[in-house]
DNA sequence: GTGCAAAAGTAGACTAAGTGCAGAGTAGCA
DNA sequence: TGCTACTCTGCACTTAGTCTACTTTTGCAC
């Protein structure tokens, strides 16, 4: 790797952590994009030649996590289920505490993702990642589970939306003040649920017919 | 009605028709908000009095919707599952060729949603109904379907987004040159598809143990 | 009808996000 | 050492959205 490259990744990465501790400290609406290159040291249209919007400054450090779910389908076991491979991936992940799963203690993550709650213009990016997300997952459970194109969209959006479901329930205890270890139990068994309810339908929910 | 909300209305009204009738000619981002409150003949001030951003003087049409989940659900018959509401109420608004299912063939309704479809920032906008869809749908859930509140939370969850999914397809259908007499059965077996998923789960569509 | 208080509309200045451009600085390489 | 391409910068510009002080219109009492 290039000196050139070298300094462009530190940049980006002083402006980013410049950004972030600066919408933690004060909120997003009240620090400007001025204020974020003077503390990183660049002019505002370098800041601009890194992150094309404010909010970018914010969400970008979520992209990676954006093809995920597609991922983890294509790269199952043979003869495993793609909700299986998501499942047990999910379990893994909150395990290890992944920060993705909103089940960590970091209090970095965790003041990030106040920001991010309390902010709805970033909500709103955090939920279109949500959406190329479930593209790709359709395209990735259409092509290699032999599942139509209808019924893979289908699923997909069940599948994203769920997973988006069990994190912010996470993250919203962490923010209560739970410790991790101790709602790792009630987040494992949360996400069993979860899973159970997407392989077995909402059926089992609502018995058509209800004690009179 | 009095004389001064009346003309409210009116006032409202023209200046959302004359905002998407320039959207739709030259695109959102070409037409600024001076221009549309030129076209309305009124002050750039009192059009923000009306609509707070631009993307509302667009997505405000959506708003009523917002809560209908939660309304079918909270106005069941006594005995009916939700799902089974939601599944009828869905059917009958394709019956119906309500502009929310996507199956239509008013001009000006596919011209609006063309213009939804190619404008990033106003799907985002319509995402966040979703979002908000989602919450109220889990409370009447919670409240009225003796539902826990996290499995209450998943379903919402798994149900607007397949309705989301559902009106997606059709209205791209519809964009594609489909007329909506046409596209109708097509439109219905997906629904009941959908709503047979939602129902009975993702596990029928892939047996854990595929063929050797 | 006339007058008056409250609501609605307007003008114009202001802040901040984001873009376009032309020039200065710096890394990579011969 | 010097050439070339990339990166950074300053500055002017457009546009969304807000603030304030002022005018017009409406509803209503008389």
């Amino acid at each position: 790797m290039t000196l050139r490259e070298r300094k462009k990744l530190r940049t980006r990465a002083a402006i980013s952590e410049a950004a972030i501790s600066l919408f933690i400290e004060h909120g997003f609406d009240q620090v400007s994009i001025t204020q974020v290159a003077e503390a990183a040291d660049v002019s505002r249209r370098t800041l601009f030649a890194y992150f094309p919007t404010k909010e970018d400054l914010v969400v970008h450090r979520f992209a990676d996590h954006e093809d995920e779910p597609a991922r983890v389908v294509r790269a199952r076991p043979a003869g495993q289920s793609p909700l299986t491979a998501l499942r047990e991936h999910y379990l893994d992940a909150l395990h290890a505490q992944d920060p993705m799963t909103g089940l960590t203690d970091v209090p970095e993550v965790l003041h990030l993702y106040d920001l991010l709650r309390s902010t709805p213009q970033l909500m709103a990016r955090m939920l279109q990642f949500n959406e190329t997300s479930e593209t790709q997952l359709a395209a990735a459970l259409h092509e290699t589970a032999d599942t139509a194109e209808l019924p893979a969209r289908l699923a997909a959006a069940q599948i994203v939306s769920v997973q988006w479901t069990l994190s912010i329930a996470n993250y919203d205890r962490a923010l209560a003040g739970a410790r991790a270890d101790d709602a790792y139990p009630a987040a494992a068994a949360a996400a069993n649920q979860a899973f159970d309810l997407l392989a077995g339908g909402l059926g089992g929910l609502w018995p058509s017919t209800p004690l009179p």
